[in-house]
DNA sequence: ACCAATCTTGACTACAAAATCAGGAAAGCT
DNA sequence: AGCTTTCCTGATTTTGTAGTCAAGATTGGT
C-alpha cells in the first residue's frame, strides 16, 4: 500500500471509514497527477488495492469521488495552516510573505494540489467552479485584498494585485508541478527536503523580491 | 469556420491539404483546452466541420493527430522566432531577457502552447517525452545554458539554471494558461491587447527583475 | 458462538468514444 | 467527356470505462 499523509487515516475510524480514506488518497493522486478524466475508477482501485465496485459502496459515482478527495485534502492543509496565525498588526506586505512561504511548503507537502488548481484552472467548468467556491475562493482574494494593501502602502509595484497573486501561486508552484519535465528535459531527480529549503529560497528571494518596491534603489540614480 | 492562425493554411495546397490544416487547428484546440483524453475525436471534427470519419482518413488514429497538431504548431512559433535573432555578442543577461519577451508574446499569441506543456508536463508519459525530444528539448537546454553564463558573469543570482528556467516560463504562462481560473475567481475578462503589454511588463519588470542580481547594477550602464 | 450490520466482490449492463470499411462524391487530368 | 485518384461519409464494429446488482465475506456487538 502506498504511503502518504492521508494514511494516518488508516489509523481511525472503523474498517470502512479507513478504506474510504485510502480510496480517496489513492483518487486524489491520480487525479492530480492525470486530470480526472484521463483517471478511471479501475486504476484508482487498483492502486487502493480493492475492487472497482468497492469504489462505488463508498462513493456514489466519480465526480463525488473527485470533490470528496478534494475536501479531504483541503481539511488536511487547512489543519496546517491553522498552526500559524499571521500576526494582525504586520505590514500587509510581510503578510504577503509569510503567506508565500506558506503556501511553498503546503505546496511541497501536497503536491496535489497546485496540480489540481493547475488542472482545472486552464480547463474551466463545473469542477473548477466548485474549488472556487468551496477551497480556492476566499482564500485568494484574500490574498489579492493583501497585495492591494502592501500596494497602497508602498511596498509592492503598482501591479494589478490579482496578477500578482496569480503569478506569485504560478511561479511557486511550476518547479513542483513540472517535475516530470524536469526530469525528462534535464534528468533533474526529485527533490530532497534541501532542495525544496533552496527552492523556497528562490522564490522568496528572486521571485517575490521583484514584486517588492525598492524605493531607496530606485530612487537611485 | 473558426478563425485562428492557422487557418491561413486554408489558402494553400490540395483541397485535402486545406481540411487536414483545419482539423489540426481545431484539434490543437480542443487538446490544449481539455487534455488528450478529455477531447473526443467527435468533437474535433464538429468543430473542423468535417465526420469523424475523415479524421480518420487523414490521420492515423488520434495519437497521431496530436503529434501532427503539436508539429504544425512548433512550425508556426519557430517561424515567428526566426524573425528575431538574439546578438551572439550580446551578455548572457540581454539575451535571456530577450527571450522571455518572446516567450511571453508567443504564450499570448499561441496560449496553446503553455496549456500542452502544463498538462503533459505534470503528467509525464509518452507524450511528454516526445515533447522534449521534438520541440522543448533542446530550446530548454540552450535557456538553461544561457541562465548559466548569466551567472557566471554576475547578472544572475546563483539559483539552478534548470529551476530559473522553468520557475520563469511558469510565472510568465501561469496568467495565461488560468484565464479561466482568474475569470472564476476575480470575475476578471480575456486581456486585450493593452492588457497583453501590461502583462509583459510585469513579468519582465518584477519577476525577471526578481532573479537579476542587483549588485551589478551599479557598475552597469 | 451467534447474529446483524457493514463491507467487499465478481459478473454484468449500459454507454460513449475510437477505429474500420465499403460505397460514393468531388477534383484533377487526358 | 471519360477516366483515375483523392477525398469524404454513414453505418458499423470494437474497445474501454462508469455504474449496478445479487451473493458472499468480514466485522463488531451481545
Amino acid at each position: 500500500m502506498k504511503v502518504n499523509f492521508l494514511t494516518a487515516a488508516l489509523q481511525i475510524g472503523t474498517k470502512g471509514e479507513r478504506v474510504a480514506a485510502r480510496i480517496r488518497a489513492a483518487a486524489l493522486e491520480q487525479f492530480s497527477r492525470q486530470g480526472f478524466e484521463r483517471t478511471t475508477m479501475g486504476e484508482i482501485a487498483r492502486e487502493a488495492g480493492v475492487s472497482q465496485a468497492a469504489l462505488h459502496y463508498h462513493f456514489q459515482d466519480k465526480a463525488q469521488l473527485w470533490r470528496s478527495a478534494m475536501l479531504d485534502l483541503a481539511a488536511h492543509i487547512a489543519e496546517e495552516e491553522r498552526a500559524i496565525t499571521a500576526a494582525r498588526d504586520a505590514r500587509a506586505i510581510d503578510q504577503l510573505r509569510m503567506a508565500m512561504r506558506l503556501f511553498v511548503e503546503i505546496s511541497w507537502r501536497h503536491p496535489a494540489l497546485g496540480r489540481i488548481v493547475a488542472l482545472e484552472g486552464m480547463a474551466g467548468g463545473e469542477r473548477l467552479a466548485w474549488l472556487v467556491e468551496n477551497l480556492l475562493g476566499d482564500r485568494n482574494r484574500r490574498l489579492a485584498h493583501l497585495a492591494a494593501r502592501a500596494i497602497a502602502e508602498g511596498d509592492l509595484k503598482p501591479f494589478p494585485p490579482e496578477q500578482i497573486v496569480v503569478t506569485l501561486q504560478a511561479a511557486a508552484a511550476g518547479l513542483i508541478n513540472l517535475q516530470p519535465l524536469m526530469r525528462a528535459n534535464f534528468g533533474v531527480l526529485a527533490y530532497s527536503a534541501a532542495g525544496r529549503a533552496a527552492h523556497l529560497d528562490m522564490i522568496l528571494a528572486a521571485v517575490f523580491d521583484g514584486f517588492v518596491n525598492r524605493k531607496t534603489e530606485e530612487t537611485r540614480p
